[in-house]
This record gives C-alpha cells, sequence and structure tokens, in this order.
DNA sequence: ACCTTTTATATACACTTGTCTATTAATATA
DNA sequence: TATATTAATAGACAAGTGTATATAAAAGGT
C-alpha cells in the first residue's frame, strides 16, 4: 500500500521534503497518552511537523485520511510484533500466553504508542475510523484462534468456541493494556501476571465448560 | 452531591430558568454515537441547551467541570439500574449473569446514552476524566466481585481469585456493550448469548485454575 | 415601595480554524 | 540550458472559538 510505503521511484518534479510518516510521527506526538486524533486540527499538525498548511493537502486529503492510515499502519505493527512473539515463543518454549503479554506490553513503551491509538480510534472516531480498527482487531482474533488450536491439537483437547476466547483475550489485551499506560511501571509486572492468570482462566474454562452446557 | 440534584431551596435572586441537567442532556444529546465530550465546544453546547454562551459558567466553571458531572451521573445510574437487575434476578431466578447482561443491554437502547458515556471518556479524556471513569468502573467491579461470592457461597466452592474475575468481567460487558450499539439490534441476542457464555467460561475457569496452578 | 441578589444576555476582542488563490522553489527530463 | 512537473509556501478570507466587561431582567427580603 503506498500509502504506508513511500514510493521509491519519483518521475518528476520537486524532491519531496517531508513524508507521509512524517506527519503521522508529528500526529502521534500531540495527541500523547489522553487525546484523539478525531480532536487534532490540521493547522496543529503541520505547526508540530514544521510544513505550510496547505502542504497538508499534497500528503493527505484530510485528517480522517491521516487517521485511518495511521490506524492501518498501527495494526500491521502490532500484528508483525505478535508474530514474532509467538515465534520466540516456540523457539524459547516460554508459553504463548506469556509471551505475547509480554511482547504486547514492550509495545507500549515505544515510541510508536499504537496500541493507544487503535484503542481511542476505535471508540470515539467516526464509523469510518471504527471500521477501520474493527478490521485490525480481526485479524487479531484470527491469529489468536489459530493459536488456540494450536495449542489444543497439542492437548489433544477440543476449546468450546475458540472464537469467543479470542474475541474476549483481545478485548482484554487491550483494555488492560490501555490501563498500564496510566500506572507506574513498577506494577506493570503484577499486571501481566493477572493478564496471564485471566487468560488461563478463559482458556480453561472453554475446555470444562462444553461438558456442562 | 449538589453538582446532580438540583437544589431545592433557593434563597435569593432570579429563578434558574434552566438547570445542570438540561446542559449535560444538551451536551448528551451533541456526542451522538461517537464524539466525545472532550470534543464539544462550550458554544456548541450552549447553543444545543438554548442559552447564552457565558449563561454556562454560571452552572460549571468549564466543560471539563461538566464532563466529570456527567460521568458520575452516569455511572450512578448504571449501578443502581445493575442493583436492580440483581435484585430481580434473584426474584425471578433468572441466572444472575444472564439477568444482569440482559439489563446492560437494555440501558443501551435507554435515552440517557450513559454507558458508552462512560467508555469513551475513559479512554480519551483527561487524566482528571480517566479517574472519574476508573472510580465508577471500581464501584461496579466491587459489587460483582460480591455477586460472585454469593455464586461460590450456595456451590459452596472457593472461586480463584474472584477480583481478577470482577475485573475482567467488566471490561469485557463495557467492551461487547460499546460494540452492539453499532450493531443492528436483531444481532443482539446472539450478542447476549455470546456475552454469557464467555462469562460463564470465565468463572468456570476461576474455579478449575485454582487446582492446576 | 426599594434594595439586594441571582440569572441571563449582549457586545466585543483577540485567536484559531479550514481552505481558496496565487506564487515561488526545486528537480527530472528533453 | 530550457522546460515541464511537482512540492511547498504566502497571504487572505469567512467562520468559529473562549472569555472579559457591562447591562438588563426577575425574584426575595425588608
Amino acid at each position: 500500500m503506498d500509502l504506508i510505503l513511500p514510493s521509491q521511484k519519483r518521475s518528476l518534479g520537486r524532491k519531496a521534503t517531508i513524508s507521509k510518516q512524517d506527519i503521522i510521527a508529528a500526529a502521534m506526538r500531540l495527541i500523547g497518552p489522553n487525546r484523539s486524533i478525531y480532536s487534532l486540527s490540521l493547522r496543529e499538525i503541520t505547526r508540530e511537523a514544521g510544513i505550510a498548511p496547505n502542504s497538508f493537502y499534497r500528503h493527505f486529503d484530510s485528517t480522517e485520511a491521516l487517521a485511518i492510515c495511521a490506524i492501518e499502519l498501527a495494526g500491521s505493527t502490532l500484528r508483525t510484533l505478535v508474530g514474532d512473539a509467538r515465534f520466540k515463543a516456540s523457539e524459547l518454549n516460554k508459553g504463548i500466553v506469556r509471551m505475547s503479554v509480554e511482547t504486547f506490553f514492550q509495545q507500549l513503551y515505544a515510541d510508536g504508542q499504537y496500541l493507544p491509538l487503535l484503542l481511542r480510534e476505535g471508540i470515539v472516531g467516526s464509523d469510518h475510523f471504527k471500521e477501520a480498527v474493527r478490521k485490525q482487531l480481526v485479524y487479531f482474533e484470527q491469529e489468536l484462534t489459530e493459536d488456540l488450536m494450536a495449542i489444543a491439537r497439542k492437548t489433544d483437547q477440543q476449546p468450546y468456541r475458540p472464537d469467543l476466547v479470542a474475541s474476549a483475550i483481545t478485548r482484554l489485551v487491550f483494555s488492560m493494556g490501555s490501563d498500564a499506560l496510566d500506572m507506574p511501571r513498577t506494577q506493570h509486572a503484577e499486571l501481566i501476571d493477572n493478564m496471564v492468570i485471566t487468560i488461563k482462566m478463559l482458556i480453561t474454562g472453554a475446555y470444562v465448560v462444553r461438558k456442562t452446557l
């Protein structure tokens, strides 16, 4: 998608002094831990990015377009990150659940701040925003479902409604993750433990419940 | 709290033509399903409420003050509602989990739109906002924990970490609840079923997991 | 009746906002 | 070197913003 990757070949004209990514980065700097992209003004963004207001239109049609671009970028970044976590987990034999959760938390400290972005824009944005975020979460859930099936194959047990489990885990991880951002790091170890316990309770319940329902 | 209840006694001066509640109602009308209070301008609110911009200051110091007042109102309203649900559940013997979830969904259709309000402002607001919302969620979790203990007493089993279970349920209910707002009502029955199943998986897991950990 | 207190409004000011219409700067190609 | 093409800017516009100051309106207390 050329919204994300800068087109390598440029055929003619003046060299671009700023890229889409630079503008997105400026926007990310502005929203910080509380604001949403929706609340940013075009001029505010261009001021932060160090360009003239009108230059914005060379890169995006509107602030809405920028937001959607940022959401997609955030989603893909996060998913490759969790993908790596799964790979490492199978290598280090550390437990997929814990490894994924830990990786997720690492991302919290990264400059990108992609996780809270997804959370916020999925809730306060326009319908267009929400759909973009929902799409990213669905990817997440699909990968999680795969993981759950892999675990199931190992233990030779069939979980009940792995789709629901995956959906619930996604919601929990995002919810607790954004809470973590407002807490001192000293509490994060405990939070991670709680998260792992909760997820394990959920997965365990998924095996047992099918008998009782 | 006199922020919420209109002071009955008025000692002197001109009669108030508008109340705090009227202004809050106007703000609620404006935010609709997507916007956050944070994005409302003072003039926008007063226009909707049918008063002059400066009149706003007679009731609130700032839009932030209005937001916090609305959050507290939303929280108390929701909690009494769920309290009623618990009462009815014990009367109708319908199952606390299902009854609470159903009541929660009923609230989605109410004019107040309090549920999405709590969700949004807890995420995009200032730190002050967030704290106000968090306080309401803690109330929720405490009542839930009570319920879980009550169930435990009946079944004569001790759940593992009921605090974590209550926290998880709260997050799930709010998350799925806000999703429901963007879906056609025809899908709500299924959503409620899924929610109940998920919660039961979680609770069941909480009983089993203590043995395996 | 008059004064006091409260509520609400009117007017105004300095800013910020999004966007339109040129105009200038820089670079690849011919 | 000249030209075409793209990027970026400058200036200006109407519209919207929060708030300060001043004034009018309505009610209670004496």
